[in-house]
This record gives C-alpha cells, structure tokens and sequence, in this order.
RNA sequence: GGGCGGUUAGCUCAGUUGGUUAGAGCGCCACGUUGACAUCGUGGAGGUCGUUGGUUCAAGUCCAAUACCGCCCA
C-alpha cells in the first residue's frame, strides 16, 4: 500500500487474506509447544448470505483464534457449511417450479443432482464472505454436513443410539409444517400471539334410548337447518379451532364442575358428522375457560391428545398432509382447513347450534421456516428419546466440565433439559442425510452397519434427519469421529463453542447430547455466547423494517476492521448489541490513527541519523518511562480481560490507550524528544516502535488488517535488533507483561505534567489567548521543582509557554498580581496575559476553584476523622486518602492566599 | 404462570473482586490546519447511576422490594 494519509482497507485487505491464507498461516503448526486450541465454526446454511450474526461470531471466534494463535497453541479453526435441508430444498424448488417443474415432476434423484449442481453453484458465496471478514480459518480442513466422512458419522450415530434404544419410531401426534410437507421438531415451532375467535357450540345431549338409536336420517339433514330438531337438552362448548368439531371424540369437563357433574357419563351427538361421544370428566378442564366444557379432539391437540391417550378416546384424524380435509371430516372433506372452517361455521349457525362467537386472542404455533400455521397431526415418524442423553449433557455442565459464558445461561440450559421432550428427527424431506433404516418385504427393520449393504430386496426409508442431527455431531465429525483420526486425537475436545445464544437449545445443547453420549467426552470446554445484533433502537433487523445492515456493504465502505471492532467492542458477552452506525465510523476512525501513527513513527525514524554503536544510550526520560509502564499495564489488563472472556473491554482499553495516552501524549512529546541530540532521538524512536509494534501485536486479533499493514510497514523500516523475525504479525508472539518496565512514580510524575499543561490550556483558552500565541509564566514549584526542571522544554512545548520568559522556582519572593493563576497541589502556575486578565472575574473564577477544593477537603477530612474508616478500611485505601487530602489541602492553601492577596 | 436480562450524559454503551470528584464514542458549544492524522487537534458544557428500603467505615457495584422495557420457557 502506498504510504497515503487516509487508510484505505479496500487497497490491502483481499490481498493481504490471500497472502495469509496461501502462506498456511492458518493451518496449526504441529510443532507447537503449547496445547492445542480448537474452536468448530458454528457452519452457516450452505444457502446463507452474511448477515451480521454470522459477522459477530465470527469476529470473536477469530479474535480468539488469533490470540491463542500468537500465544504459541497449536490453534484449529475448523470451517464448513450446513446442509440445511429445508432451506436449499426450498430454494431449488422454487427455481424448479420458476423453470415450469417441481421436485415431484423431476423426481427424487434428479432433484438431488439438482441441488447438489445448485450447491456447487452458490455454496462457496458464504465461505467466501467468511474469508472477507478476515477468518483465519484452515480451510484445509472444510467441512460439508454432507460430506461422506461426515455422512459416515451420521449413519454411524445413528446405529448406535439405535442399537442401544435411545431411536425408535411411531405414531404420534407431531408438529406438521403443511405447506412443506414435513413433521418439524418441537423447536421449530414459534408462537405468536394472534387475534383469533371463541366459538361457543352446542351439542345435543343425547337420552339414553336415543344413545343406541341409528342416527344416520339425522346426518342426511345436516345443512337442511332441521338437524338439531327435537332436541331440547344441549351442552355448549368453546374452540378457538371449530373445523376440528369434526375430529372430536368426547366432551370433558372438570370433575369438580357442579354445573356440569349431573352430565358425566352421557352421550352428545356430534354435529356435521352424527358421532356419540362421551361427556368425560378430567381435571386438565378449566372451569374458568369459556363455559367450562370443552370439546376433545385427541387426534389434532396436543392436551386433547393426553386426554384421549388417558381415556382410551378413539383418535380420528380428519386432515391430509396437505391440510386438506379427509374423508373422516364429512360433507367437508377435500377442502382447505380455513375453508372448512368456515364452512362448518356457517352450518352450525344454520342448524342453530352456534351460540354465540367472541373475539380472543391465542398463541398460535407457526412453522419457523415457512411462517405457516402448523397443524398438530397423528404421523409415524423417528424420535430420539433424549432423556438419557440430556442426563450427561447436564451433568457436563453441572459439575464444571464445560463452562457457560456467560454463567447465567447455566440456568436456561439446565431447565431446558430438565423438561426436554423426545426429538422428532424424521423429515418429509429429500435433502438431507436419508434415514439409514431398510424394510423387508414382510415389514422388518434392518438398520445396517455403515457402509454394510442392506438386503437386495429391502427398501430404505424415505425420509431424511433433521439438519440438527448432523450439526450435533459437527465437532467431532469435522475432525474424523468415527475413526480415531490424528486430529481427533490432537483437536478434540475442542476448546470453545462460541455461538449466538438464540441457538443455544437448537444447536449447542444437541451437541452436548450427542459428544457426551457417543465420544464420551464433552465436545468443548467453554460455551461462549453472544447477544444478538438489533438496530440502533434495539429493533430486531427484518427485511420489513428495512433497518438490516449488510456486513459486506459496511465492509466496503468502512474497511473489515471497523466492521470487527465494532462488533467487539460495541457491549458485553450475552448481551444485545445496538449497532450505531456511527460507531463504524469510528471504527474507520480508529484505524486511521493507527495508520498515520505508524506513519508518523516511520517517518521519523527514517529522519533521525542512523549511529547505533558508538555511545552508551541515555537514560529514558520521564515521558518514555511512563508510556513504557503505562503500556505494560495495558498488556497486563488484556491479557486479564481476555481470559475471561471480556473481549469489548479489552479492545475498548487498547483504544483508549493508543489514542489518549500513546497519541495524544507520548507522541507529541516525542516530537520535542527528536529535537533533542542523536541519541536521545535513536532512543526515542526506539520507545515509539517498542509501543507501536506492541500494540499492534496486541490488537491484531481484533483488527487483522490495518495492524498487519502498519506493522509489515513498521518493520520494513526496523533495523538490526530492531527487526521482528516473523514474517507475519498474525504469527508473531502475543506481547506479555514486562513487569520492570512498571514505574509507578513516573506515572504519578508524568500525571502532574498532564495536569499542569492541561490546566494551563484551560486558562488559555478561558481567557482566549489566540492559540498560536506563547505566553510567559511564572512557575512556583516548592518540592516539586527538581522534576519540573527537567521537563520546562516539554512544558513549553505542550502548553505553548514562552522559554526565554518562563520563570521557575522552589519560591519567589514576590508573587505577581496581574495574572491568571493554576494551582495543582503544591505547585503554583502565574500566567500574566497581560491586559487580557481581569481581576475581578479571576477572582470569581478562583472563588470557585477555592470552592471545590474547600468541598474536596472537607470530604476527605471527615472520612479521615471517621475512627472506624482508619481502622476496617484497608491499609492502602487509607494511606492514599491521607495522600489526597494533603494535595487537596495544599491546593486549597494556597487558593485561599491567593485570594487574599488579590 | 415460571425464569432471565436491561434501566448510568441528548444518543449508543463501558464501569473487573464494593474504595478518589462515575468514563468513552458520537452529538453539542468555543477555538484551531505547527509536515502522523480534519477519518484531526485543544478546551468546555452535560449524569442526585429507574424508585424505595437495607447491609457496610464506604454502594453505580452487594441484598430485598417495586416500576418500566425486552427476551426465553410453559
């Protein structure tokens, strides 16, 4: 890149990529000392476009990459996609049905060569966007779901839990998504709350002679509006589903009902379909709703179905995969469920069974996928029965093994499981791993050893597993499982699980279930989880709001790095993010700084004269021993926050530190510094790169790209020992905290100079003395004056102070009247502007200096007085009150004099 | 109904195990281009840390209650 002013990410950032992924940069190094560091990527739907979920986790699993990389781990990263069954098999079928066709039309096998043509197609657009934000991933070792090895696990997997009991199939009542025409897990069903409708219905009650009566001239008037003729008894029930009336097998009411106990153990005749069904009584009743009696369709509820399993209700069900209406459902079947609904309505109105209609709002259950209203339905489907699994997986968790981060997602996961149901992992699906189970003619199951052919004459499955079964593996099958692989051995279990917290029970705890269960070892040390990214409102991001934000359009217009540092630094583990735009811009801002930083550095070390060998160095000077200290604390902070996971606190400090210490001070006093003699400027050249090339190193992991760029730029110029022998920054060690080079006296030392220049711009500009202009002053220092001595060239310098005009002394016999004064502690400061100052108004602004440190004093002084403060407060707090109320005193002390002679 | 998180400056957020006068970025006001940076510099204004009570020598931080916002589960 060329040495422009502005940084410019667009010029470095894919070449640089590319360079470090063709340099095996991001393969581990075998050799490595240290102990292995292994993250799985959570892998993106193969159909997926960046979003900023992916953009987040990305970024904090690479900065933890590149952390522990520099540390020395032998560090994998291990990359790949998700299959994604029913995302891809949609989006195929909607290019089949745009080119005039469909899945059903081409068939099984040519929809599958179409979506892998399709796969081939778009399934590297999300790899790519990966490699855009700068993931160090080994892309060696890629992994697809469908891979065979990761295939091979699948059918392995799945023959053990089958073997040992924990597969079976039946028929159940299972979510079922109509219009994609699957059963789908408990957890892919969401609920919305929906304005919906109470229909109160009521059923004849039927006498007991008419109880074994033939019913069938009554069901040929339905629709007549003389079907409910000679009936006088009735008992009303309330649906908020009346098309299910149809389905219906009992009536209930709760045992404990007065109204409705002289009922129990009668017959109604169902409307539309003429069925005698039982009044039952049943404590899961609740007098409260509606009239207290409802209507049981174990068939097409899941309460209603638990009653019926509990009283042996017969289960009729009266809808086709499709939603479609069968032929149990009457005069209604073949019409849509909506349809039917109304339809049926409308008849109950004219026979007169419709009491009355009330508006009431229901959480409906709706596809995840499809935004469809999902129908509970009977179906034979393939369930996990995950109690014994969940077992371990909380065990895991509960005994420390594996760590959530944050901790207080321990109680969401542990509940979570605690109630977990059985897992439906059949899906009416062609994409996807088939089920690996094969039929006999005669109907017997053979679940074959992978790889083992099944009998010639033996039909497999349809179905496919649900998406989530292979992703539960997807640690331990990325590196071999089931072989005993070398990198099994080396990389698993892996080190951190770093995800969003909203997959926490889709995804992380499946994981914990299956690795525990079938490695026998927890798949990773540490959850880590991160919040989700909402607009700067704290609104989700939707399409229909239009408030989505494109990671790759930030990207081009701000440079990766802002995108990553932002992302980090923007809240706190498991917390949501707002994302404020303008904080990418402060991201680009940031890496600018850095960029003309180094510039700078750069460019003043090529200026300085080159002798290196001849004299001894000088000592540092003030300044460079405080930026050295205070650099090394930094090091030590982010080595701390790192550790524990604070990533945005880590980054944030780096930030302050090279801003406003490293840029606003050091550097400027680095300027005076190369005035000063050769030496003295090799030696401050030296301090400026130590910092610089530290930092760097240190902040790489969050911003790969502007720190490889200026450190590549910082070590071109770098001589001798100067000279970093890695070629790379992303491969260079990770700095560690010198602890000599912490000087807790400079600090303090250096805090007074930052203190007085400060102080003295503040007057300046109170008193608006033009900026260019240097001014006299008048420096009364007491104990002070040995230390400020040394520093009057940078005093000048920083607070625009007139040398040949500055005057310091321990005292003076005479202290100047017309002039603006500062008091830090015991250190005076006379500025006389000349007609600028005013006297009254300075003392109006003394009076409340005076004020403030009266208030200050006094503060202190009452703690100190406090006998219980001295002598449970620890030692060292009190000793730095004592400290503080001596300067306060003395900055007081001397504000009351000067305000006497005034 | 159960659980969790949040409430700190105009906005978006930090604030580690309790320990000065609570910080940052953006925005705002005043001034400023001296060769790192105007994607910048200097100075400034702006907060009784949701409310109430408690523990403590000391509370934004710990405890209890409460209000509001949000999320998860049923």
């Amino acid at each position: 890149m060329d040495v422009t002013k502005p940084y410019e990410p667009s010029q470095v950032e894919q070449a640089l990529y590319a360079w470090w992924e063709t340099s095996g940069f991001f393969a581990p190094s075998p050799a490595a000392p240290q102990p292995p560091f292994t993250i799985s990527i959570p892998p993106p739907n193969v159909t997926g476009e960046l979003h900023l979920g992916h953009a987040i986790g990305t970024t904090l699993e690479d900065v933890m990459i590149r952390w522990r990389r520099m540390q020395g781990y032998k560090t994998l990263w291990v990359p790949g996609t998700d299959h994604a069954g029913i995302a891809t098999q949609s989006q195929v079928e909607k290019l089949l049905i745009s080119e005039g066709t469909s899945r059903q039309a081409v068939g099984r096998e040519e929809f599958l060569r179409r979506t892998w043509a399709w796969k081939a197609k778009y399934g590297g657009e999300i790899t790519n966007q990966l490699r855009r934000l700068g993931a160090s991933c080994d892309w060696q070792r890629e992994r697809f779901t469908l891979d065979e090895g990761l295939t091979h696990a699948v059918q392995t997997a799945f023959k053990r839990l089958f073997d040992d009991g924990l597969i079976y199939r039946g028929t159940y009542l299972v979510n079922w998504s109509p219009k994609l025409g699957t059963a789908v897990s408990d957890l892919e069903v969401e609920y919305e709350t929906r304005q919906g409708s109470l229909w109160y219905v009521r059923y004849p009650i039927l006498a007991p002679e008419e109880v074994k009566q033939n019913s069938d001239d009554r069901t040929a008037k339905w629709q007549s509006g003389q079907w409910a003729e000679g009936f006088s008894t009735f008992i009303t029930v309330a649906t908020t589903r009346p098309e299910t009336i149809l389905g219906d097998t009992a009536v209930a009411v709760n045992p404990n009902d007065e109204r409705y106990s002289h009922l129990i153990g009668q017959f109604v005749l169902l409307p539309a379909i003429g069925r005698k069904i039982p009044i039952i009584a049943d404590e899961y009743v609740d007098k409260e709703f509606g009239t207290g009696a409802v209507k049981i369709t174990p068939a097409h509820d899941p309460n209603d179905y638990q009653v019926g399993k509990c009283h042996n209700l017969p289960m009729i069900s009266i809808m086709n995969p499709d939603a479609t209406l069968n032929a149990q459902a009457g005069p209604y079947a073949g019409l849509e469920r909506f349809e039917a609904r109304q339809a049926l309505v409308k008849d109950l109105e004219k026979e007169g069974l419709l009491v009355k209609i009330e508006p009431h709002t229901s959480n409906i259950g709706i596809s995840q996928r499809s935004r469809e209203v999902i129908e509970p339905l009977l179906s034979e489907q393939w369930f996990v029965r995950v109690k014994p699994l969940a077992a371990l997986a909380l065990a895991a968790v509960k005994e420390g093994r594996t760590r959530i981060v944050p901790a207080h997602f321990e109680k969401v996961y542990t509940h979570w499981l605690e109630n977990i149901e059985d897992w439906c992992i059949s899906r009416q699906l062609w994409w996807g791993h088939r089920i690996p189970v094969w039929y006999l003619p005669d109907g017997t199951m053979i679940v074959p050893n992978p790889g083992e052919a099944p009998p010639a004459d033996a039909v497999q499955d349809p179905d496919v597993l649900d998406t989530w079964f292979s992703s539960g593996l997807w640690p331990f099958s990325t590196l071999g499982w089931p072989n005993d692989t070398a990198d099994l051995q080396t990389f698993y279990p892996t080190s951190v699980m770093e995800t969003g917290y909203d997959i926490l029970f889709f995804w992380v705890a499946r994981m914990m279930m299956m690795g525990c269960y079938l490695t026998g070892k927890e798949p990773f040390q540490t959850i880590y989880l991160h919040g989700l990214v909402r607009d700067q409102h704290g609104r989700k991001m939707s399409k229909s709001y239009g408030n989505v934000v494109n990671p790759l359009q930030v990207m081009e217009e701000y440079g990766t790095d802002a995108l990553r540092f932002t992302l980090a630094t923007s809240g706190t583990p498991g917390q949501d993010i707002n994302l404020n735009p303008q904080r990418i811009e402060a991201g680009r801002n940031f890496a600018n700084k850095i960029w003309n930083l180094i510039r700078f550095i750069v460019g003043a070390s090529k200026r300085i004269s080159p002798q290196t060998d001849s004299l001894p160095f000088p000592a540092h000077t003030l300044a460079d021993r405080w930026i050295l200290s205070r650099y090394t604390r930094l090091v030590a902070e982010v080595e701390r926050l790192l550790e524990g996971y604070n990533f945005g606190e880590a980054g944030r400090q780096m930030q302050d530190f090279l801003w406003n210490e490293f840029a606003d001070w050091y550097v400027e006093v680095a300027k005076e510094q190369l005035e000063g003699e050769p030496l003295r400027q090799l030696l401050t050249c030296d301090v400026l790169s130590k910092v610089a090339e530290g930092s760097l190193r240190l902040l790489h992991p969050f911003m790969p790209f502007v720190t490889e760029t200026a450190w590549q730029v910082l070590k071109a110029q770098a001589k001798g020992e100067q000279k970093q022998p890695w070629p790379s920054i992303m491969v260079a060690e990770y700095p560690r905290a010198a602890e000599k080079l912490l000087d807790a006296q400079a600090e303090t030392d250096f805090g007074l100079l930052q203190a007085l220049v400060t102080g003295i711009r503040n007057i300046r500009n109170e008193y608006k003395v033009v900026p260019g202009r240097w001014i006299a002053a008048t420096i009364v220092a007491g104990t002070q004056t040995q230390l400020l001595a040394q520093q009057t060239r940078l005093l000048c310098r920083l607070a625009r102070l007139e040398a040949a005009n500055l005057t310091l002394a321990e005292t003076v016999a005479e202290k100047p009247l017309q002039v603006a004064t500062l008091v830090v502690g015991t250190v005076e400061v006379f500025l006389p502007l000349a007609d600028l100052v005013d006297l009254a108004a300075e003392q109006v602004r003394l009076q409340q200096e005076l004020a403030a440190a009266q208030a200050d004093v006094a503060r202190r002084e009452a703690r100190l007085s406090n006998a219980e403060f001295i002598t449970k407060a620890p030692g060292a707090v009190v000793q730095k009150e004592r400290a503080q109320l001596a300067n306060a005193q003395a900055t007081l002390a001397r504000l009351q004099e000067r305000l006497t002679s005034l």
